[in-house]
DNA sequence: CAGCTAATGTAACTGAGTTGCATAAGCGCT
DNA sequence: AGCGCTTATGCAACTCAGTTACATTAGCTG
């Protein structure tokens, strides 16, 4: 998270770029900041990552990560403190074009301890969902909880 | 969620009993709701069934809930909403003593249309967690996203 | 570079959850 | 039953993530 999410703007822009929407700098600047970031980054971790180098908003911060989540550049995670934390997609760091997220099946593990939230994109957890009926899946999420190498 | 959680008052009370802790009012309504809802409720949920029958100012019932929650009668879910949403613990409603939850696995469903949250304990998902070096799991969380029945 | 549109900045607001402190209710003991 | 200690409750004021309204500015198109 220190500022070499600044080596990112490049290809944060044309990530942005690739949407066909407006570039600005703001939203280079944060998905640039997402692209740099190993784990899962809050609002409060991005807005004070941006705020040396770049002098945006609060409110903009939280509008852009809004639009990343709609465009399917990011997706966002309910954390156990009530706060949204944010993650690029995969794809994008492949910059393939594909649909954002067909059949969502993410996986994050959550460290207790230091809190620091990553993702476990290799799991591809056989699941048998016994729902009732009627009821249809759309998205899976699954959190594991636990302590990380660091604060084990 | 309607005024039927009066008929679990005495499971309820029992339940509080168990603890060996004092048996409240607020307490015995709070959980007394929670046994009688089918689904997870929030805390607003609850201090709204509450309000006709049983005075328990709001903070209380954050208090009780959390309460709830460490004595292992209750687990709280993170919604896509920000708010916790909390249910009875199944081994309580069977008045077994055993392990609060040993090694959590919550599998809950959340309608994308209507936002009601459920349990779905059946799930024993067969997970093969590959997780990096050193970190250790003690609790997994499994959200499904969709549609009930009723808004499918 | 002119002009339109969409995004940004600013400030004020919302709403879930928390904290400090005085009061009231449980519970054990006699 | 009633006394007294302990713990929970009620109340008010607060925190903090996230949102909304509106005026201003910056991207893009021609």
């Amino acid at each position: 998270m220190k500022a070499t999410y600044l080596h990112h703007l490049p290809e944060a822009e044309a990530g942005i770029r690739a949407t066909g929407e407006r570039v600005t700098q703001p939203r280079t600047a944060v998905l640039a900041c997402l692209l740099a970031s190993e784990r899962a980054a809050s609002h409060l971790d991005i807005a004070h990552t941006l705020s040396s180098h770049h002098a945006v908003d609060r409110v903009t911060v939280y509008r852009v990560l809004e639009w990343l989540v709609n465009k399917g550049l990011a997706h966002r995670i309910a954390g156990d403190d009530r706060v949204w934390r944010f993650m690029i997609n995969p794809q994008h760091a492949n910059a393939k074009p594909g649909p954002p997220l067909a059949h969502g099946h993410h996986a994050h593990f959550t460290c207790e301890s230091c809190g620091q939230t990553i993702c476990l994109d290799k799991v591809a957890p056989a699941l048998d969902l016994k729902l009732p009926k009627g009821f249809r899946t759309s998205e899976i999420d699954l959190m594991v909880r636990g302590r990380c190498a660091q604060c084990a």
